[in-house]
DNA sequence: ACAAATTTGTTCTATATGGAACAATAATTA
DNA sequence: TAATTATTGTTCCATATAGAACAAATTTGT
């Protein structure tokens, strides 16, 4: 029996659809960003805000569980959760605040260091990898303008 | 008592990260495309698969399951899924190719168009809010940026 | 000072989601 | 032609995730 249709061009979607820059954007986010986090649960076995914790205690010496929130715009239930987790691995530490007892201040370990260093250095060349489509000048552009719309984003209300 | 520290400058974490263009794809996503998908559902019922459905079915007249899965880069199930919804909606149609007894040729019906194109001006409306805070050749400039990376994560095996 | 409102972190619950395995069919290879 | 391999769509299952409600502590307002 012979051989039916050609396969179609899957990317004339993008630019027939009506909101063709946001598409573009969750389309991104959907074919690299999110099974990169994927592969951060497989290879290493933290899931995103797992890692999201890490993330920000290696950039912020002290914070407290709804700071993460707030730095990554998850749910505090989803960091809460994370939290319990990467205490038991040994990933961070919590101190009561003195000041505050509804809150602790979390800090990640040396232990934690060695973890983010190594899934900082995956990622790296991930996003090496997804930006070597564009040249030196292209990068230094969309580099301005994805920082433009990352800081609108984070002055929206949740 | 006194009132506290003040509040951190969320956005610090930007430039402080290893991989600050990706995290901040990440963060866009997750600010905006993510929370408009949940809008989506809320205010249209539909989850992003059937949502999904709908605009690759808006835009090529008659699609496989399989095809839908490949334009928008998500598993078959959740696909499979959406169609029986959808189909029960009265938003889709399916008739089954003679040629090939194992997929089955879906359509849009015109309540299905209807639905897109009310949810299409809601994703316009948020596109325009989203990239407001860029001048006319910036947007101009991402455009363009934005279109090489799809296309290019487009290319990637799944 | 006291009541009301807010904040933090947590548990419970519901659900969207993706992986794996499967049956039916079609395509490929020997 | 026969046997193997690949593809499509599906169901089953495990899990990540977010909303809602909650108790405890703190802050605010009168």
């Amino acid at each position: 029996m012979a051989k039916k249709s050609e396969s179609l061009d899957y990317s004339n979607i993008f630019e027939a659809v009506e909101f063709p820059d946001a598409y573009k954007v969750s389309y991104l986010a959907n074919a690299i960003v999110f099974p990169t986090y994927e592969d951060v649960r497989k290879d290493f076995g933290l899931v995103r805000a797992e890692y999201h914790l890490l993330l920000c205690l290696a950039h912020y010496s002290e914070l407290t569980a709804q700071d993460v929130a707030r730095i990554t715009r998850r749910p505090r239930n989803s960091i809460s959760r994370a939290v319990h987790r990467m205490l038991d691995l040994g990933f961070l530490k919590r101190v009561p605040d003195p000041d505050d007892a509804r809150q602790a201040k979390l800090q990640i370990t040396r232990k934690g260091k060695i973890m983010h260093q190594k899934i900082s250095a995956y990622l790296v060349d991930r996003e090496a990898e997804i930006f070597s489509v564009l040249s030196d000048t292209e990068r230094e552009s969309f580099r301005e303008l994805i920082r433009k719309l990352a800081n609108f984003a984070s002055t929206l209300k949740r």
